[in-house]
DNA sequence: CGTATTAAGTCAACAATACTGACCTATTTC
DNA sequence: GAAATAGGTCAGTATTGTTGACTTAATACG
């Protein structure tokens, strides 16, 4: 007596489908870890250079300003205070400080004289090129271990971190009005 | 006479070669470009919690002091210290605000009853979590801009960008006094 | 059980860095 | 020539940090 066929298990696999869009996890432990990168590698970055400011007696404020008149000699006063987003008594107390101690120098614009056009001495050069060697140290490292692919990642968030003015600032498509 | 048989001119391919690995470019533009990320990224996500700050007469102090005893339920004074690295006058002066405002609230340690335990009132973690809101808008619209690849080279990056004792301390492998 | 150590608090003085609001001079614009 | 603008100054105030000394309460230790 012939015995029955078994009846094949026929598993038919699903088509193949593309991998899922990675999503960003935009969760509260997520949004608590990004306050504590930010702070704790701002506080990391910033720390390097004070060490570097305590020989001359100065301060964060006066090492915004020599970074600030570095990247853009002959700025004018007003333009730096947009920049800074302080008050003209706060940066007056820095920039007189920098000046009597000899690494700003201001100048009469050429075309509309009340314009005050600061830039760097040799001295304010040769300060501000500390500070930026001990950041440049911190943030190399920090690019090296993280890689180049990381470094993309970290500009972008960066960038859309800030405010839209800031940004504009930095693309030179706005003025220091807009940082 | 025959006709002498052309040499073969023959062409052998040079090995293939991997593509070259990606590096990282550390010039001095790149460099510049990175502390005015730091700078205006940095100013944007604190100026949004400035703002909240501003109703309740508190300051950056007050809100560093609100966000890791959050963070960190029981936490002692020592251990807040540490993490903050202020010295215990600045502290006691932030400290005993948020106290006699009704935001913290104290208690002695059960075992070592010279330790105080820090924690936030529900009026402290309603304050908190306002300021938490503010800056998750800020972050979670730069992440959503940014994408999940980018997040995480930021992260990457700002891990390497802190001290290392900051690293460990988030790692939950170090304790407060390695922040 | 007394001494040393530790956790925390307090005090006064000072410094860095920010703001406010008013007032000034010099220069440019209209 | 008046109005507007760039910049400077002044005095007072606020926030947030440091220093160094001193205190109380609690724990550790011999």
């Amino acid at each position: 007596m012939l015995k029955a066929k078994a009846r094949e298990s026929r598993f038919i696999p699903p088509p193949k489908l593309p991998p899922p869009t990675p999503v960003v996890d935009l969760g509260d432990a997520e949004m608590r870890l990004a306050q504590d990168l930010l702070f704790f590698a701002y506080r990391g970055f910033t720390n390097v250079a004070d060490k570097v400011l305590e020989e001359p007696g100065l301060g964060r404020a006066h090492h915004r300003a020599l970074h600030f008149i570095g990247r853009n000699p002959g700025i004018t006063v007003s333009g730096l205070l947009a920049i800074l987003r302080i008050t003209k008594q706060s940066l007056a107390r820095v920039l007189n400080a920098l000046v009597d101690e000899g690494y700003v120098v201001q100048a009469p614009g050429y075309e509309d004289r009340r314009l005050r056009l600061l830039t760097l001495t040799e001295k304010g050069q040769a300060l501000e090129a500390q500070l930026f060697d001990a950041q440049r140290e911190r943030v190399a490292q920090a690019y090296r271990t993280a890689g180049p692919q990381a470094v993309q990642g970290f500009r972008s968030v960066m960038r859309a971190m800030m405010d839209k003015g800031a940004r504009d600032y930095m693309d030179g498509t706005g003025s220091p009005e807009d940082a």
